[in-house]
DNA sequence: TTGCACCTTAGAACCATTCTAATTTGTTAC
DNA sequence: GTAACAAATTAGAATGGTTCTAAGGTGCAA
């Protein structure tokens, strides 16, 4: 069974939990965004989308990127107000966003870590997530990973 | 000397070191921020604002967060893709967005988390600044601070 | 007191995203 | 099978926070 194939029901098992339906739609813009993760735009999303399903439209791009962020399959990250990247990596990660290029890597966080970070919550905060972002640059050696 | 008077002249001479002029515009939207320390967004500035300096324009006050935030005395602060919101504390800390209310609250942050956290990042990774965001919600009682 | 850079202003423009209304597709009950 | 209904897709319009533009005001410097 091919690695897309798999995905594709992975795909459908989840969307199912959901109460979902797979749709050519739907998987084409996972497997996108599983093929390259370099956090596309929704704009970016649809571009390499259309290679394969070329009457798409961007609205079913933000309703697909959308379900998918639903379905816990997605993350959407924002740095300031720019366009919303997406990422299908589900590890606990934090997001470098390198000033210089643009580009955003993925930072894995060990467990105890997050476990110290909500740990500064005062009593009476209940934190249903934690997000972490790095501003700064990365050198040519940690930028060449994606 | 008054409060206001003393920021203002705090303030006049952060904009001397950028070499900006102090207005009423920028000491009334200043003010306006250090007097309700609520996370505003630049609408909510506006409208405040208005009351002392009616004729002031909403891109003036754009331009005067803009420029305070330049000058290091307040900081940027985004959710998701909702509007921009204003903060003016400089001390090392965190933000809880209630999911319930829309309300932001401050977490102080101990400098040794920090380190802890910056600890993470592969050599290779320069970070300028660290950003940490908690959503959930918060109770009564940790709500009623702000 | 003239020049010039800095600021402010109103309104237009921008652009990522969401909405709307129409169509297509899939599923279920008969 | 097929009618009926729900879910999904589509193109294009609308939305809304923010930025841009061009014009007018303000204040320091020579």
């Amino acid at each position: 069974m091919s690695t897309a194939t798999h995905n594709a029901e992975a795909l459908a098992q989840k969307l199912a939990d959901s109460g979902l339906r797979s749709t050519p739609q739907r998987e084409v813009v996972y497997d996108v965004l599983l093929r390259k993760r370099d956090h596309p735009t929704a704009d970016e999303v649809f571009a390499r989308v259309k290679s394969g399903l070329p009457t798409i439209s961007l609205a079913t791009v933000y309703n697909c990127l959308e379900t998918l962020v639903q379905c816990d399959l997605v993350r959407a990250v924002n740095f300031e107000r720019s366009p919303t990247r997406y990422c299908p990596n589900l590890r606990p990660h934090a997001h470098f966003h390198d000033e210089q290029t643009g580009k955003t890597h993925d930072i894995d966080l060990p467990p105890e870590l997050l476990e110290k970070v909500s740990a500064v919550l005062p009593v009476g905060y209940d934190a249903k997530s934690v997000e972490i972002i790095f501003r700064g640059k990365a050198t040519k050696t940690a930028a060449s990973r994606d």
